[in-house]
DNA sequence: GAGTTCTACAACCATATGGTTGTACGTTAG
DNA sequence: CTAACGTACAACCATATGGTTGTAGAACTC
């Protein structure tokens, strides 16, 4: 798999994975689903403020919301995290190759 | 795996990756090692800006300095992409176990 | 020894980020 | 209908971030 490593996309996934109250509201919503307000109840900072989280991990694609009366449904984007996961794992193969140079001097390819 | 989702260093970790510039340099010295200045040839920016983007990703314990004559040579540090990427597994964990409860339900288990 | 190269670091600036409070509005309950 | 609930959003604030330029020192080159 070929990952672009320039991509704003990516810069807010990244970036959405940096903030440990993100990372548990993802872990929440990746579980079940809940509401903007079931997920305020389990923080100290304000109603706003994780408002502002979720919005965040909106933006990412790590998370959708869905209205569900007057309430907002918040469901984590599984693909996104796997999307994250795989430009590490991309760049875990670059590692992997970095002698592959030197390799193909010492140990010549068959064909 | 049980991947404690609160923790600072994670943090440093995604911030760190949450950005093109870092993430390319990242590339780099994952193939192979290179000095700061040879780092900073290849963007726009100035060198103290490359200098910055570096400690960045050393506070994240994604790449290592050590000396060479006046020179500085960057050198990634996979393990601690693959802790970024473990933490992204274990999360797609949760989404794959997220019917568990119901599967029990549906489905007794044997034992 | 003198000049050049590579790095470090401070100071500064504009903007982004993460938090707050306050207001407004749709939705549900009594 | 009225009150309470859940959400959205604006305004504001302190700090972090990503960039700049400038200065200084250590290490090579000649």
């Amino acid at each position: 798999m070929v990952v672009e490593l320039a991509d704003p996309a990516l810069d807010r996934l990244f970036r959405a994975l940096a903030d440990p109250s993100r990372r548990d509201i993802l872990r929440r919503t990746l579980s079940a689903p809940a509401s903007v307000s079931e997920l305020a109840e389990r923080y100290e900072m304000s109603f706003a403020a994780v408002q502002k989280h979720v919005a965040v991990l909106e933006a990412a694609g790590l998370v959708r919301k869905t209205a569900q009366g007057r309430e907002r449904l918040v469901r984590a984007e599984p693909a996104q995290v796997a999307r994250a996961r795989a430009v590490l794992v991309e760049l875990e193969r670059l590692w992997e190759a970095r002698f592959s140079q030197l390799d193909s001097i010492l140990v010549p390819a068959k064909e």
